[in-house]
DNA sequence: GTTCCCGACGCCCTCTGCTGGCACATA
DNA sequence: ATATGTGCCAGCAGAGGGCGTCGGGAAC
């Protein structure tokens, strides 16, 4: 491709200051090429790039992207394009970089948001009426590599992002001024298919010289060459007719069945009464008001819906329930829900099926993992915007359901409804372990209680108290019940067995003849500490109160239970205590007393349940 | 220009399942 | 007194169903 050299009014010059600020990646690019950030100063006669720095400086609070000229070999110095995020009365542009002489005013409606990928772009507004689009692969270049990728004056409000269409910058080493010069390439529909071309190829260009002394900066000026032909355009803020001089075919053809294209937004239309009526979407006027309540709409037939509310008029009634919609299409939809069934969204990766194809949609985000909505105030994000919303409720701590009958408060409803359903209602449901008798009132913890004790594990587990090994820890729990009342702590040297191995302990003193415990006062030693201890309260102790078991017969007192009980008829009835004690709570007909009481104990005693075991309460 | 039809978006709902704190029983 | 096991329970998120509303293409 041939440069072009062409003498440039200056008046239409776009001026991009050099930028102070350098990424530490551009940064890091310029030191592998030995380059040094060189001083250069505000030429005169910039009071219009002044302007639009300060803008600039303004509205350039985040982003980092900065664009390595060179002037002079050996000499580099930054541009920075830089995201700009305009404010609600601006256009949105996001990873643009934007400079405009007109300042903010010369934005508004001309100015589009792009998406290029990786690329950034600069968007340039010329009066409203036509943009310069450039987009840039990397984030650091020198003048000799920059390689501009798209370059459109935008007739209309519309562009396309084309990576194909190449302009090389040169610099002009005699003069620092860097050419523009058109390369090939075609325009192709953009990646979000949101935007169309109508473009005319002009020559621009793009100048970089030193700023004044003693400045950091340098001036990039790009400037329009075909300045003449923006005359015939007509007015922003209206649709037009799109002029379809493009020299691509194909697109003229397409371009040519959609004239009338609205200068909001990216809408096109081949009628115009498609386009009237869409332009009233970006009009506040709601001239129709209902006579009703007053609320105004902007179309007829968005009031009638609405007077459909307050009739109640439904004139779509459904043949198989008592449901009615106000449009047909309401009643086609739930037809499918509800009775035919009718599915014709599928998905490609299972079988999930659905009515609408945003629920498809909704779906595949489940294959994709694609969370595209991030909570503000932590790391979560969700795959829908109604999770996210319940989600919020964990920041707020809001809890919007209440318990009818407690007035509890539930983040979710279904939460609350399990709460009534097993707090507060009759025949409440439960779940029947298939394996043992365990009754649980959730399903979900059943599945906890299969998974705890229910399932096969590889490693073995032993039983505490023999040598058994389980794979299943219900057996588990089952076989050491079997142990529970086993003697299972035998003597070596007698027959004396026991459960306890305390009790082993003690009884094997017996074989040893060990005395462990010794009497401070007395010296006397005892195998148990508990002997001991009756020991000192006896002879040792002068607040010692002993106890006394008194029958509630005749009176008579006895110091150990055991008489007490053979008093009652035990030694009547003959054997020993234990015999006489089951005798008394079996009722025997033998025994004076018709059914087992607690003794009457003075002092220190017994403490039992009438139907349940002894304890020995007097420790 | 109006109306019908359809797709898209958004909202709300239910069902489901996992998690961890808690209370209680038991060892 | 302490540790451990287990069911109960609320909190929370995933997935999907159902419907109201709006905007645009096309027919009328």
């Amino acid at each position: 491709m041939a440069g072009t050299e062409l003498s440039v009014p200056s008046e239409q010059f776009t001026k991009i200051k050099a930028w102070e600020l350098m990424p530490p990646k551009a940064l890091e690019v310029v030191q592998e090429e030995g380059a040094c950030r060189g001083r250069e100063h505000l030429g005169p006669g910039n009071v219009e790039a002044q302007d639009t720095y300060g803008l600039l400086e303004a509205k350039m609070l985040e982003g980092e992207r900065g664009l390595v000229l060179t002037t002079e070999e050996s000499e580099k110095h930054i541009v920075t394009l830089q995201t700009v995020h305009f404010s609600s009365e601006d256009v949105q542009l996001q990873d643009v970089g934007w400079l405009t002489p007109q300042g903010r005013e010369g934005v508004q409606g001309a100015v589009r948001q792009a998406s290029g990928g990786e690329q950034s772009l600069l968007w340039l507004d010329e009066g409203s009426q036509q943009c310069v689009a450039i987009s840039i692969q990397e984030e650091a270049y020198t003048l000799q590599e920059l390689e501009v990728m798209q370059l459109h004056v935008l007739e209309g409000s519309v562009a396309v992002a084309s990576e194909d269409t190449k302009f090389v910058v040169s610099l002009a080493e005699s003069t620092g001024w860097v050419k523009l010069e058109k390369g090939q390439g075609e325009d192709q529909p953009s990646a979000e298919g949101g935007f169309r071309a109508q473009t005319q190829e002009q020559f621009f260009l793009v100048e970089a010289k030193p700023g004044d002394e003693g400045s950091d900066e340098i001036v990039l000026t790009i400037s329009n060459l075909n300045v003449g032909e923006q005359e015939d355009r007509p007015a922003s803020g209206q649709g037009h007719v799109e002029k379809a001089n493009s020299t691509d075919n194909q697109k003229k053809a397409k371009e040519a069945k959609r004239p009338f294209c609205c200068d909001s937004c990216v809408f096109t239309s081949s009628r115009i009464s498609s386009f009237n009526r869409h332009m009233k979407t970006h009009s506040t006027e709601k001239p129709h008001v209902c006579h009703l309540c007053l609320k105004a709409f902007r179309t007829v037939t968005l009031l009638r819906n609405h007077i459909n509310t307050h009739t109640g008029t439904r004139p779509y009634k459904c043949g198989d329930c008592v449901m009615a919609f106000v449009t047909s299409g309401e009643l086609v939809r739930h037809r499918r829900y509800k009775h035919t069934h009718e599915k014709p969204f599928k998905c490609s990766i299972c079988k999930y099926a659905s009515v609408e194809a945003s629920k498809l949609k909704r779906h595949t985000r489940s294959h994709t993992g694609e969370r595209p909505f991030q909570c503000s105030l932590c790391s979560y994000a969700s795959k829908d915007t109604y999770k996210l919303k319940r989600h919020m409720r964990t920041h707020s701590g809001e809890k919007p359901y209440e318990c009818h009958v407690c007035h509890t408060r539930f983040t979710q409803s279904g939460t609350m409804k399990i709460h009534v359903l097993q707090k507060h209602s009759k025949n409440v449901p439960k779940y029947q372990c298939p394996h043992c008798a365990t009754i649980i009132a959730r399903k979900s913890d059943l599945r906890v209680h299969l998974l705890n004790l229910h399932t096969y594990k590889a490693t073995e587990m032993k039983c505490r108290y023999c040598t058994a090994v389980f794979h299943e820890r219900y057996a588990l729990v089952q076989h050491q019940k079997t142990h529970k009342n086993e003697k299972r702590f035998k003597c070596e040297y007698c027959s004396y067995a026991c459960k306890q191995e305390r009790h082993m302990t003690v009884h094997i003193r017996t074989h040893t003849g060990e005395k462990p415990f010794t009497c401070v006062s007395c010296n006397k030693c005892f195998r148990q500490k508990q002997l001991l201890n009756v020991h000192f309260r006896k002879y040792h102790d002068a607040d010692f109160i002993p106890t006394v078991y008194q029958c509630p017969k005749c009176s008579k007192s006895f110091s150990r239970w055991f008489q007490w009980v053979r008093n009652l008829g035990g030694a009547r009835l003959g054997g020993s205590a234990s015999s006489s004690l089951r005798r008394l709570r079996s009722g025997c007909s033998g025994c004076p007393l018709p059914r087992w009481r607690p003794p009457m104990a003075i002092g220190k005693g017994f403490s039992s349940s009438p139907c349940g075991p002894f304890h020995w309460a007097a420790q």
